[in-house]
DNA sequence: ACAAAAGTGTTAGGCATACACCCATGG
DNA sequence: CCATGGGTGTATGCCTAACACTTTTGT
């Protein structure tokens, strides 16, 4: 039966994985360089081929560990670039997916494969390889537009976290001020917050109260107005 | 160099596309008959490979006419479903796309290629071939969601429509009633509707006020409160 | 004591919601 | 003249947005 559908084109499947943290105060993306021509230079996502038993989330996890060492994150698909001509090496038709992962994972980056693995800032990124910069806007999008009406924002943050650190990641990533007081009433009055027993002390000041999510699963929250 | 990826597995890579339309107060679905075992008593949903010169984009548009005989449609990337097994005869991809057609629009859906193309409401679909209702249930799913934030209703009406008909494309996809005054008000708050000179006669009762779009171009419009 | 971030409440305005009657037409 | 859907306005409550000072800590 398989034989049938020996006779038509086959295109390669690829899948690509912007992965995203905020830290320093930015929206960073994990990117690995290139060895070989005709994008000696440049960076690139991490990502490589479905294979034949894998589905095309199992081949982005699959990625996400073993180019660019990162075992738990969030995983989302994001969209099926098949621009015709979007890889020199051939048809390669690629699923991309985003990955969101807590600051404090960030130690597990560099793997043996690959020594050039690095955060870039959203807003300052190198050349690029494939279609890789439409990738990332096009993430970035639909980021923003999650963490209005998500409780994605828990996928970007440790267990436990402060107020002002969830706040830092809204403004971040949506890149406007919000307003502290109302940030906080909002966000409280959700449910989708609970207090934890302990404080973090970061300097000269008075040390912030630490939460958690009641729920870390990913689920649709009507967090910020339209 | 594109003997380079000639190594790897190859799969199949298709398009499936979930054409709606609102028509007898329910939402519809475009289903063809197979043929072939072992569907030979299911429905899917038109669809067919993706060329190796044209981008999945363009594939959804061409089995769009060869295959259900529409021509002009908003056409919307939905998901890209990898399952193993999802095809029985071999490892097949399927990006699957949202089609929406105005009602009026309906006669054009008989094709030479195929004699049963029919339209089902999705209420009441029959046994579907491969993973078909689940693609089916997904973009249902997105319609709505599109429908309070996008213009999107304004691809599945005709050019110009009552406000009443607007109205019935909500309560149909949202599938819950909505008053009257407050859409009224609403939707002519937010200038994206023109009315039009000439009124629609139905019945025994008072005409309806032709409307138009201001922008048929989708984009998006927050038109439902969250 | 001072610098620096944490934490807290009120007010005004806009928007969504709920709700009932008159209008125009065909039969 | 009656049945039918088209068309309209107001009042209430909620939520958003704007805004400034006190508290707690380290140095």
């Amino acid at each position: 039966v398989k034989k049938s559908l020996k006779k038509y084109s086959h295109a390669v499947i690829a899948t690509d994985v912007a992965i995203f943290t905020v830290r320093e105060g930015a929206l960073q993306v994990l990117l690995i360089k290139m060895k070989k021509e005709p994008y000696r230079r440049s960076w690139a996502l991490p990502g490589g081929l479905i294979q034949g038993t894998e589905t095309a989330d199992q081949a982005a996890r699959r990625h996400l560990g073993t180019k660019a060492g990162v075992r738990k994150a969030y995983l989302e698909q994001l969209y099926t670039f098949s621009r015709v001509n979007r890889d020199p090496f051939g048809r390669v038709v690629s699923v991309a997916y985003i990955a969101l992962i807590p600051s404090d994972n960030l130690l597990l980056t560099t793997t043996d494969e690959y020594a050039d693995v690095r955060w870039f800032p959203v807003a300052d990124l190198p050349p690029l390889a494939y279609d890789h910069r439409e990738i990332i806007e096009y993430a970035i999008r639909r980021l923003a537009a999650k963490l209005e009406y998500t409780n994605i924002a828990s996928s970007l943050l440790p267990a436990e976290f402060t107020l002002q650190e969830l706040q830092q990641i809204y403004e971040t990533i949506l890149g406007r001020p919000l307003d502290k007081r109302n940030f906080r009433k909002k966000l409280l009055s959700l449910a989708i917050l609970k207090g934890v027993s302990g404080k973090k002390t970061t300097g000269a000041h008075r040390p912030a109260q630490l939460y958690a999510f009641v729920s870390r699963t990913p689920h649709a929250v009507q967090i910020l107005a339209p």
